[in-house]
DNA sequence: CGCTGTCTTGAAGCGTTTCAACACAAGTGG
DNA sequence: CCACTTGTGTTGAAACGCTTCAAGACAGCG
């Protein structure tokens, strides 16, 4: 593994690029094109790097660290939304639309973004179309998976939600997960309440279907049973 | 105002290709090529036009009629997504993802589509760059909309998102509005039942924010106290 | 006109939130 | 390194919001 921190920039912006799904496909030569015209910045755990409301001018590629998207809804509460990890982006939505953030972005532990400006990528659309079927194919993945959410939203209760969720979280032939978050903001991004992820957990425990490791680590008892709620 | 039936089927389909936001900045001679490719195709009222786990291979864009867009969760219950109208379109989603439908498309009054084959899409949008900027603006926009969506039924009580959604069927500088959809279809919508969109609407309208006028419209007499809920 | 599906209203029941109090873990500074 | 502070996680009891079921009114379509 390498240590970001001590590379040069150009290796940095490197080693962050290829590991994006939209330009990992993109010959050396352009790839290099894409990476001089990219520059990095580091933020400190609690850092914004952008607001609502905020002019967009980039997109943002996580080389290190965390960040964390959230939305205020109409009435002042606050959903997670997604947390990014070493090789997501954000900031595209407000790139190809109004230009103004409608999210906020925070890192969440000490982190590094490499990023490329708007009329830069704007460029590099027009020049390589492929690489707009990659960010349509992104795009379509999101929404797929935006609807769904909602939908989940409209018709499950909390407790099939946590259970979907952790069935998510599970690798494929793997028994055991570790949480992406703590469990406050796991209730944030359920769209529910710390004290009623606590007791549903518990009530899954007692039921059978799982059995809590410490505060992060979930062994998953019955997948099928868990499915089934 | 056209009559779409009567008209030639090449009419037709430049008729609705030029209505959609997608390709209407095209130059004549790319809007011709566009057409020459696409089909038309008639649905009864109730008939689907696609279902979930289907292969999808077109595009679909609504010439005349309506059509509407749902989902099942998990557990089986359907959720409105979308209504369609003249000039929308839907099937993109499957078309650069894995190609399968998660959503249900059914034509809710006698509909008319045109469709464009996947191969042909990708032709054109690797052939005028310029496509795929305005489906990722439109992808975009759809994107904030969906996560706007979720993060109100992640934090707001029915009574707020019905408020909010009154908001946004009413015109600029109107007072009166007509629900784009039967209050069945709205509670889907909300992710509620018919039987409390009803009773708040009631509630909505004893405390006088709102007056309503038969099944379908709805005067807003207090906009402002609507949104503080 | 009659049938079918949508809309309304009431009463009972359930799921989730809220508030408060305490246990516990993590990060901070002497 | 420990003590301190701050934030996260748990548990109980009460209150609230919404759904469910049932029954009747109404509208739309053949």
């Amino acid at each position: 593994m390498h240590d970001y921190a001590q590379c040069h920039t150009h290796d940095n912006h490197k080693q962050c690029i290829t590991l994006v799904p939209i330009f990992n496909h993109l010959e050396n030569e352009q790839m290099n094109e894409v990476m001089t015209t990219a520059r990095s910045s580091s933020y400190k755990r609690g850092e914004m790097i952008y607001k609502a409301g905020e002019q967009s001018d980039s997109l943002y590629i996580v080389s290190k660290g965390k960040i964390k998207i959230y939305r205020l809804s109409e009435s002042g509460k606050e959903q997670l939304v997604r947390i990014l990890n070493p090789g997501d982006f954000t900031g595209e939505l407000a790139l190809f639309n109004e230009g103004v953030h409608e999210s906020y972005a925070e890192a969440i532990i000490d982190t590094q973004v490499c990023m490329i400006r708007r009329s830069d990528l704007q460029e590099f659309l027009l020049k390589y179309p492929s690489i707009s079927l990659k960010i349509l194919s992104e795009f379509s993945s999101r929404l797929e998976q935006s609807e769904k959410q909602t939908t989940r939203f409209a018709t499950e209760k909390v407790e099939t939600r946590i259970a979907l969720f952790l069935a998510e979280c599970l690798e494929r032939d793997s028994t055991e997960l570790t949480l992406p978050m703590s469990k406050k903001d796991l209730a944030s991004y359920l769209g529910t309440t710390p004290e009623t992820i606590s007791r549903k957990l518990g009530d899954l425990e007692v039921a059978g279907y799982i059995k809590q490791k410490g505060q992060r680590n979930i062994e998953i008892m019955d997948l099928d049973g868990l499915l089934l709620l």
